[in-house]
DNA sequence: CTAACGATTCGCT
DNA sequence: GCGAATCGTTAGT
């Protein structure tokens, strides 16, 4: 084998499968990595969140909900959609499923590995904390993801995320609700929020 | 065209 | 723990 063995961008099989909740678990132990002018950096995924476009209040595509926003959503996984929360934060998401069936992942907080000085001057902090990359907002800031990489293809060169063999045990993930959608109604206590156990990097509330 | 609001973060108490 | 920041999206007039 060769070098990336070890470092291997995840293909499209990988997000194209039908049960967004086992791929927001799965992702967990991935590397979610942008190049952008030539400058990588990196973090491994410790927190998701599943949205499901069917039956899902949560999520910005139930029930075929397709606006301008959501589009990305119906055209099949493995594309980033990045949307603008409260005006400031930009949140990402990869789609996953199949054309016409609109699911995705938000990736929620990362634990920073490439390129750690420049995720300190995007975050304009002042040295390593957890709150350089724990919450979606903060990470797509760490790794300068903004709106402008709505519709991306993950299997492209500036963002995109990769195998790099840290598999983990069943015990290492631990589920609970997820954060913010307390307009869902009953589907706001869907345990579909996945944290690699006991992460410092994870966000708050913490698990 | 208008208005309400959000899958959040940060600073201050 | 609480409230402000800040603007694109959305649905309704």
């Amino acid at each position: 084998m060769n070098a990336n063995f070890t470092s291997m961008k995840l293909t499209r099989d990988f997000y194209t499968r039908p049960d967004v909740v086992t791929i927001s678990r799965e992702l967990l132990g991935k590397f979610l990595v942008t190049r952008i002018a030539g400058q990588l950096t990196s973090g491994m995924i410790v927190e998701t969140e599943a949205y499901c476009g069917r039956n899902d209040k949560a999520c910005h595509a139930n029930n075929g909900r397709r606006t301008k926003r959501t589009e990305i959503m119906f055209e099949g996984g493995g594309k980033a959609y990045v949307y603008l929360c409260y005006g400031i934060h930009h949140l990402f998401n990869v789609t996953t499923n199949i054309d016409g069936l609109a699911d995705a992942v938000l990736i929620r907080a990362i634990e920073p590995v490439d390129g750690v000085d420049l995720m300190l001057k995007r975050r304009n902090k002042p040295e390593v904390r957890p709150d350089l990359t724990s919450g979606p907002g903060a990470l797509s800031q760490a790794l300068e993801i903004t709106t402008s990489h709505y519709g991306q293809d993950l299997l492209g060169d500036t963002v995109w995320i990769e195998n790099r063999d840290c598999d983990l045990t069943e015990e290492q993930i631990i589920a609970g609700n997820r954060i913010g959608v307390d307009y869902a109604g009953e589907d706001a206590f869907k345990p579909w929020r996945f944290v690699i156990k006991d992460s410092p990097w994870m966000s708050k509330p913490r698990i």
